[in-house]
DNA sequence: CGGACTGTTGATCAAGGTCAACCTCTGTGG
DNA sequence: CCACAGAGGTTGACCTTGATCAACAGTCCG
């Protein structure tokens, strides 16, 4: 435990999350890097992954912003989610022919393909790194179902206060430390088609929530000026993520 | 390879789906079987799950429906999705302290409980069944993904339309036979809360698509006049699910 | 200096929500 | 056997939220 000095805190995103959440063994480091060989750049607004294509690799993000997204035949978008640095997005590709949406950069990015191959070697190394992973997963798709609770039956003002909360809480995993004001680097365009909504009415709608003083906004800076009524805006109950239960790693052994 | 005979077919909805997708070889029986332990019954409208609390355990549904709902503060609701025979549910709750959402039966139910060692075992049997269940998985996440789309950036009567063609074509995988007509157990209420529409809404788009000939509906019975139109309303390109990539059971060496 | 891009604001419009009345079943108890 | 209640569905009238359209402002680059 704890083979993380102070000044590797800054290396990888994921490690900060598994240190945070089960602490990290030099077993679990080792592993991890076993994952973070064949590091690509890639421009804002490049595809990582084409709607329709293969790919059959898993990616690992280092640095920087992308979503994942859908275009209807007319043009309407839908951003199904913001891909942060430590998320580790699409493993499901391993058993997949061809994406069913897009994967494209948002800021320029530093990320890892990892290879089915390479992530059962990282697992075998450390089974700890293969719970905390599917546990991951799991806490993904809980993430989805409130977007879709969200985006189903909240209003925009909700909604958007959602959007927010979410991002700044996924931030707060992989920052050192929670920041007075987050940097979004994401346009209202790009919030709009997360949230379902027009471009114009999310501009309403921040302008509404700063003038409210739930939240301050400069240009992509957002600082939370009341953090009970934005959680009671999103309609957020319990905290998240949840933690990781004791009992299931004692339980798979490992 | 086909150790289903005919009179075995109807045993189980999720045989049915691995034979359709993969074949099925005696071990996959077997294993499936393991599965199958510990029949459960619901009654219509019991909680199966209960929101905020833990059960450590899948859900494999044999008979009826179900759905996953989370309710808002104010007596809002959003359908997740519709949990239908041969459904392998919720296998992250092997690694979560907490149900985010309720999954409660729609019609009386059958149902196995599947415990964490239970599907272990299972899948040291027959692998191909563990890549099968993956495989489904990946299928779930990209059927999730596609209710998103829906509910954020299509309009009521695209929804409707998709929520229509969704519930057939997965009926299709576990039906013997694609039938004329489709009951679909679900009130326009529960339509509503999937769709985030009201009710009052779904009543009127269904009569409109009916109208227009693109189905014909009568109580719970839904037939399709036209899958041209229906498909082109649901903004369904592609068919679904995607088959199960054959290199990936070679791969991985099963 | 002139575009392109992003955001803001106002005016207008429409999709869909809400409310209410009513209807048809179906089950239930007198 | 009928009366009644309750659930689910339909229809009409009206209203609200948020979409659309358009003009304009700031900013960043070439």
């Amino acid at each position: 435990m704890n083979a993380l000095a102070a000044g590797q805190a800054t290396e990888s995103p994921l490690l900060r999350k598994l240190h945070g959440f089960m602490g990290t063994s030099a077993a679990d480091v080792r592993a991890l890097q076993l994952l973070s060989t064949r590091l690509h750049h890639a421009a804002a607004g490049k595809s990582l992954v084409e709607q329709g294509t293969a790919s059959r690799s898993a990616l690992l993000i280092e640095s920087g912003w992308a979503m994942r997204h859908r275009c209807l035949s007319d043009g309407r978008r839908q951003i199904m989610e913001f891909l942060l640095p430590g998320d580790f997005c699409d493993p499901s590709s391993f058993v997949t022919c061809s994406a069913d949406s897009t994967i494209a950069a948002i800021t320029p990015m530093t990320y890892c393909l990892v290879a089915p191959e390479s992530l059962l070697e990282a697992i075998t190394h450390s089974p700890r790194l293969g719970v905390f992973l599917w546990w991951l997963e799991s806490q993904h798709a809980s993430m989805m179902r409130s977007h879709l609770s969200a985006v189903g039956r909240m209003s925009a003002r909700e909604r958007v206060a959602y959007l927010i909360w979410e991002l700044t809480r996924r931030l707060d995993l992989v920052l050192p430390v929670p920041p007075a004001a987050y940097t979004l680097p994401i346009s209202q365009e790009m919030m709009a088609d997360g949230t379902g909504l027009s471009v114009v009415h999310v501009s309403r709608t921040l302008a509404r929530l700063q003038r409210e003083g739930v939240i301050h906004r400069h240009g992509q800076t957002y600082q939370i000026l009341s953090t009970v009524r934005l959680r009671a805006l999103a309609q957020i109950e319990s905290d998240w993520p949840q933690s990781l239960p004791a009992d299931v790693l004692t339980s798979m052994n490992v």
